[in-house]
Order: structure tokens, then sequence, then C-alpha cells
DNA sequence: CTGAAAGCGCTTACAG
DNA sequence: CTGAAAGCGCTTACAG
């Protein structure tokens, strides 16, 4: 491959002038421009871009560690979208992604760490629902940028990231739901550990305590995000009798398919006695039948926004700061509808029922 | 950021024996690597990868350029799977992965040059079918190795690559389909320009000549990969009126959606009255209800033998050389079933009307 | 505008 | 086993 220095034999110019020509910041006279420029066509001359990451101290790289052995991991619409939205970024602003496996979550931090330690990125975004407390700090001592997707574990001052407004969507899908006239209503929250669980099931609560309606316990569970974690949701509804929600939130859209499933085999009709609501919007949200109604969370707006901060970071040589919370929107399609009146008649009884007989 | 002089300024020895310790290849006396060791601890250095990377000439990355424009490419399993591929090579190679975004087609291929003869990656793994064949040829000339991921749109000497066995696994699918007793049977193929839908029809055809059944040009149809591309043929397929075909083969799962869509539409059972097999075997084939047929594309297999096929030739220093062709396999799920023995009669008595009155 | 030199942070053949 | 030096292919402050 040639060099910069046969360009410059070629062209009978130092090689610091060749240079010049290509890195386009200095001023060069067209004569020499055009002699430095007919010699690297000849020669098919391109520049070394890992010369011109050591030289300039910067690789317009931005890194990310993906748990690769996990398969669910590459069924979700997560990644694809996140990988767009960095690729939005990215592509934008001239840089491009670098991409690590790992295979464990302890591997997960280590390669984090070693990209960022070895400068083989300019930064890295690091997916925070993988990460604990302690380890926000420690990246925080390595000194090279990184933003958060999703917000950190806890209060971390000076740590960037990007994230939707779970508690708030969740809100706005149950409140959805009670407005069509639901009063008992499910959360399926997937892992209770997991950080956006917690947040959407304060949502949840929001909405219900907006609207008077005082939550049962035997109303939420978690269905650990799996089709079948929904589908023995329903079951486990269902033994609640004239307490049995007429309408399910799901935390994500692989649970709501499993409630609709569970409710299929039921006979119970959707959305004409129940209704459904899932989360992510997935693309088999619109193509299964009935179509899901689902909370779109913006993912790859996500990644975008994380990105941009941290370009702009290392753009400008400072520590990513601030964050961006983006709003969901939820998409309604044919999973819900509005309770009938004689159902709802008879939700009325028994809500009424209920308030005086609220024991386990 | 601690250097290798800084560390061995702190351990007393030579830089170079440093770069030896870290490294890893070159006899060190116990006593000095861990003088060495220690004092990379307390500055907590890691080895610059980017300046390695100069060094040695090989930055144990490979490349990849993804078309981030284009929305339907993240809704597909095919970016995901290929991605779960390429890191399983990858990782288990110590490599990782450098993606570019791309916003044309022509953007795409200077995107895969400009990687190639920058050297910023040591390879790179190209998607064929956004490929023509003078690309090829041009690829070539740059000396960096590639591995195609598909196959050559036509015969080049020379050119490494892995793919699926397309014909074959139509083949398969559209004989299973023979097999229930379907006669009938509908191709709905994607983009006739596309190489693997003239594969996959090759296939389609190599099926009914082994059973002897005669080929109807009514029952081919595009939909050009679309949801309502399937709907459509569906239209179309039921203006044969005796004709139509019992059963379909779509080339790839949303087409199938699609055609499901169209047969509730007009009431037709599935699979009591008419099958339908998909392609891709997607997440949502397993979710839709009833749960799709398809033919599950090894993506993720293709891609890490494509990336495994290149960090071989990488590390061996040569072009890689040779391909993989990997056999699909059929997920037999609730949209095939055995043809009714009374519209085995009507399609017996259909058949030979055809033989005699076969004009157009 | 252009040249000559030093430097980015490693690796490695050559001595000893 | 270890040191000293040259080199990987660029960039850029310094002169002129």
């Amino acid at each position: 491959m040639p060099t910069i220095r046969d360009v410059a034999a070629k062209a009978g110019v130092h090689p610091s002038t060749v240079s010049r020509v290509f890195s386009g910041r200095a001023s060069i006279s067209p004569e020499t421009r055009r002699r430095v420029l007919e010699a690297a066509q000849a020669l098919n001359f391109q520049p070394n871009a890992i010369a011109r990451s050591l030289s300039e101290q910067r690789t317009r790289t931005i890194g990310i560690v993906v748990p690769h052995v996990f398969n669910g991991f590459f069924e979700d619409s997560f990644f694809p979208q996140v990988m767009q939205g960095l690729l939005r970024a990215t592509y934008a602003a001239g840089y491009r992604i670098l991409v690590s496996g790992s295979s464990s979550h302890q591997d997960e931090i280590d390669q984090v760490r070693e990209i960022l330690g070895s400068r083989q990125a300019d930064g890295i975004v690091v997916m925070s629902s993988r990460l604990d407390v302690d380890t926000v700090g420690t990246l925080q001592s390595k000194g090279t940028p990184f933003v958060l997707l999703g917000h950190p574990p806890a209060d971390h001052p000076g740590v960037a990231w990007a994230d939707a407004d779970n508690r708030q969507a969740t809100r706005e899908a149950v409140s959805y739901l009670i407005g069509l006239g639901h009063r008992r209503i499910a959360y399926v929250g997937g892992d209770p550990d997991v950080l956006v669980t917690k947040e959407r099931l304060q949502g949840y609560r929001d909405a219900l305590e907006a609207a008077g309606i005082r939550p049962r316990s035997g109303w939420i569970d978690y269905g650990y995000f799996a089709e079948d974690g929904g589908y023995q949701a329903v079951a486990r509804m269902m033994a609640l009798g004239d307490q049995a929600p007429t309408a399910y939130y799901a935390a994500n859209d692989l649970m709501a398919l499993g409630i609709l499933r569970g409710l299929r085999e039921r006979g119970i009709p959707v959305p004409q006695a129940v209704s459904v609501v899932g989360t992510n919007d997935s693309p088999e949200a619109g193509h299964v039948h009935p179509a899901l109604t689902s909370l779109h969370v913006p993912y790859a707006a996500m990644a975008e926004a994380a990105a941009s901060m941290l370009i702009q970071a290392i753009e400008e040589g400072r520590s990513p700061t601030g964050f961006t919370l983006l709003p969901c929107r939820l998409v309604v399609r044919e999973t819900t509808g509005r309770i009938p009146a004689e159902a709802q008649a008879r939700q009325r009884a028994a809500s009424s029922s209920q308030t005086t007989a609220n024991h386990p």
C-alpha cells in the first residue's frame, strides 16, 4: 500500500505537503494540490486511518458493548433500533461504531473498560440497565467520555444519559385504558429487580391513583419479559373471579402476545371483553391479529441522542453532561376498546364490594 | 493517560521491556515482570490500541457497512442475526467489529472502499445482495481481504463467500406442501430482480417438476417483500377461480402475514382450506396466530462463517478463498396442513381439465 | 505556501 | 533477559 512518502516522491514535494493536501486544513497552492492529487490518484493512495488516529489522538469512533451470547438480545427490537440511532448520529458526524461482544455480565464491564482504556474509541455508549452503582464510578475514573443509554442506577453527578420517560409513558397508557371505562387493570411487568419495571409500576400506580382506583396486589404480576410469563399471568388473574381485570398493561410486546394467547384459549374476545396494551411497538405488534396496541419506546431516538451528546463532548474536548428524557407514544391498534356497558355495570357492583371486602 | 514510558520510568526498566511484558510474546524474568506489572497497576496503565495497531499493521477489527437510512433494514431479523453471527466469530478470535452507516447505494460501496483502503479494519464482510458484478472486481483490486455475505452476482474466481442454499431450501419447502397433498401451489417471491428471488423460484420449479406438476404462470407473483404485496397476491390468486392455489410459499414472513390477512378477510380457514409457508423464521412467525410455518434461513451462521473465513485469512496473511453453503430448515407450525379429501377430489378434477385446457 | 523535524505510543530486529 | 534504535504512517508547530 502506498504511503504519503510515495505520493510525495512522485509529485516532487515533501511528505508534509501531501499530508496537508489530504488533511484539508492548510493552504496549498492550486498547482501543488493538483500535482499531489494526480500522484495520489496514479498510486491509488488513501491515507492510513490508524496512523492519522495515532497522530491526531482521536479515532472518530465510538464504542458499544453487546452481550452477544444472549440470544434474546437479537430477537428483540431493542438492539437493531439502538444500532439505527447510533448510526444516524455517528454517520452525520463522520464517525463509525466499534462493536465488541461480551460473554458475561462481568465481561461486559471489562470490555467497556478495555475500549475506554486502550483508546480504541474516543468514547462509548453504555447500556445502563446492565450496570450497577459502583461500576459507573469506576468508568468515570477512566477519564474517557461515556454516555449511558438509560439513566444511572443511582444519582451520579456528572454522568450523562439519555432515556425514555417510562413512568410517565406507562401512566398515560393506563390512563388511556381508564378513559375507555376500565377500572380493573392488570400490570404485567418484567423482572422486578430491573429499574424500568419499577418505574413503569410507579406509572401504573400514578394512573390508578389519579382516577381514584385502589390497586389490588393481585393485579400486579411479573412476566419476566417472556411470552410464557404473560400467558401464566392470565391464569393467575382469572383466579380472581369477578375481580379479574378487564384490561392488561404489559411491559413488553412478547408478554402481551402471551396474554392474548391466554385470553384466546379461554375464549375471551379481545377487545370486546378485555383490552391489552403492550410495550415497545415491535414489528410484530402491527402484524398479529388483532393488531396489538402498544407503547412505542423511542429506542432509536434515545441512542441517537446518547451518541450525539457523546460526540459533541468529544469534539469539544470535555466530559459529556446532562441528560435527554424522551416521551413515548401510545400506538392504538385493535386490542383496546371501550368496556361494554353490561360489563361496566357488573364492574361497578364488584368495585363497591371490593371496598368492603379487601382482605387478601 | 500513562504510556509505556511512564511505566518504564517507574519500574526502572527500558520502555521496550514494558512492551514485551504486555505483548506477551517474549521471555522476561519473573522479577522484572513483577516490577513492570506493579508499576503499570499503580499508574492504571493500559496499552494504547491504536499505537499497537500502527506498529503491528493489524487492527484486529473487521468492518461491515450498513444502509442505515433504510428503516426496513432494522425491522427485519436479518440485521440483528447477522450482527450476532459476526460477534460470535469476532469475539472468539479476539476481534471487534467496525460498523459504518451509508446513505445510499453508491455511498455503501464508497464506505466499503474507504474502510478497506484506509486500513481502519483488517478486512470486511460485504453484503453481496447490494453489489453488482463490476464492484466485486474493484474491491479485489484494493488488496484488503473481504468475504461476501451471500454469493457473488456472477462468477468471480477467488472471491470468498458464505450463503444459504436458497434454491434447495425452497425446493424442500414446496416439496413438503406437495407431500401434504397440495398440487396448486403459489410462489410469492419478492423483487424479481434480486438474485435470491430467482433462486427460490428455481427451487419452486424444481419441486413441482419432480412431482410432475405443470406450473401455471398465474401461480407466480411478486410481493416485493412487503406485507401488502402478499395481501395483493391473494386477490390475484383468487381470481383464478378453481385454479386458485391451495397453498402459498412466500419468500419472507412479512408477505406470508399479508397472505394470511388476505385469506382471513375472505373467510378462508388456515390450514384447513389453504396452507401458507413463510421464509426467514422471524420472531413474529412463532407469535402470530395461527403460528406461521416458516423456512429458517441461518443468517447468524452465514455471518459467523463469513467472519471466520475472513479472520482466518487475515491471520494467515492471505486472501480469503472458498465458500460456505448452509442448509435452511423448515420450521413447521400451524399454517400448514394436509389438503382435505374433498378438496383433493375437486383438485384432481381441476388438474385433469388443466391439461386439456392450458391456453392462457 | 512549503520544507525539515519532532512526535503520537507502540513493536521488534539487532546487539550484548 | 534487557537495552538502544529504528520504524509503523501520519500531523503539526516552527522556520523561512
